[in-house]
DNA sequence: ATCTATATAGTATTTATTATTATATAATAA
DNA sequence: TTATTATATAATAATAAATACTATATAGAT
């Protein structure tokens, strides 16, 4: 990740009044450089690596934290679990129905705020306060279309 | 739910070589009928009024079985917990993140499948096969918003 | 260096969901 | 209608993700 982000949540983290724990920053790392949404167990695992004494508790609640400061977006999926995104850019994910795995939709940045401010405008029936939206294409990878013929089938 | 959403649902239902038990019906019109996303425990306390017998599996054997079936869809909510949606046609949901309150956000169906067709194309970086997508407005419920100032501040 | 509040590690608990198994019943055919 | 058979159900046990608890450690402040 780039020191200027990892600055960006520092600061954040210090304003807020939390305080800076190697723990905290690695998992920071872990989560903000790894592109394949990862579950909390992963990181887990991940930062075992260079903390082996980690609890799987800290990585939950500080993952938990830095989503409540918007600094790392949650994903749900199908197989009931949480991943983590270090990227909060705006873009879309689609989903392996099979294995769960999570790539990135990158979509134009204006035209996807547009059409989301712009279809949400007047059509919800109660008064919602939106202030975040997401969009998710499910189906299959590559991978589990191909070497499973039974879940291809619809 | 009328009739003939009934009828299409269990015509299927014996297509596929399932059988049609009391219990199985009256789990559709439940999820069909509800406007509120019910979660699975949501529906066996419904259907409990009627079936006081029903075990909390056969909900969610059946739950799952329509959703195999698509003829209810799963949305995936904060507070980890799966609801249900018996109307399967193209609309999004704007979930409250306090409460996990959701509800329908109708959206003129031509637009959004030519949006989504056309920025899904060319912008993955894996050959996924996509037969699905939806769209979540995330924010707060209006009691949630009014009623408890905590929640509300950024 | 000391103090104090927060974070962590380790463990226990909760809760949603799935698995198991014996019985009941829907579908089919005699 | 009765008998047959496969599937569904109810009751219970097991699993797994996430959260709660608590004593110790440590970051940040004095
Ligand atoms: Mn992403
Ligand atoms: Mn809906
Ligand atoms: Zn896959
Ligand atoms: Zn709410």
């Amino acid at each position: 990740m780039t020191d200027s982000r990892l600055n960006q949540i520092v600061s954040k983290i210090k304003k807020m009044g939390y305080s800076l724990t190697p723990q905290r920053v690695e998992i920071i790392k872990i989560v903000s450089e790894s592109k394949s949404h990862p579950s909390a167990a992963e990181v887990y695992n991940k930062i075992k690596e260079s903390y082996p004494m980690v609890s799987l508790n800290t990585v939950y609640k500080n993952l938990s934290m830095l989503s409540s400061l918007h600094e790392v977006k949650e994903i749900k999926t199908m197989q009931n679990s949480v991943h983590y995104d270090g990227d909060v850019s705006l873009h879309g994910h689609a989903i392996c129905e099979n294995c769960g795995k999570i790539i990135d939709v990158q979509i134009n940045e204006p035209d996807f705020k547009k059409f989301f401010e712009n279809k949400i405008k007047g059509r919800l029936t109660e008064n919602y306060h939106i202030n975040n939206y997401g969009v998710e294409f499910y189906g299959l990878c590559d991978y589990c279309y191909t070497a499973d013929p039974a879940v291809s089938e619809t």
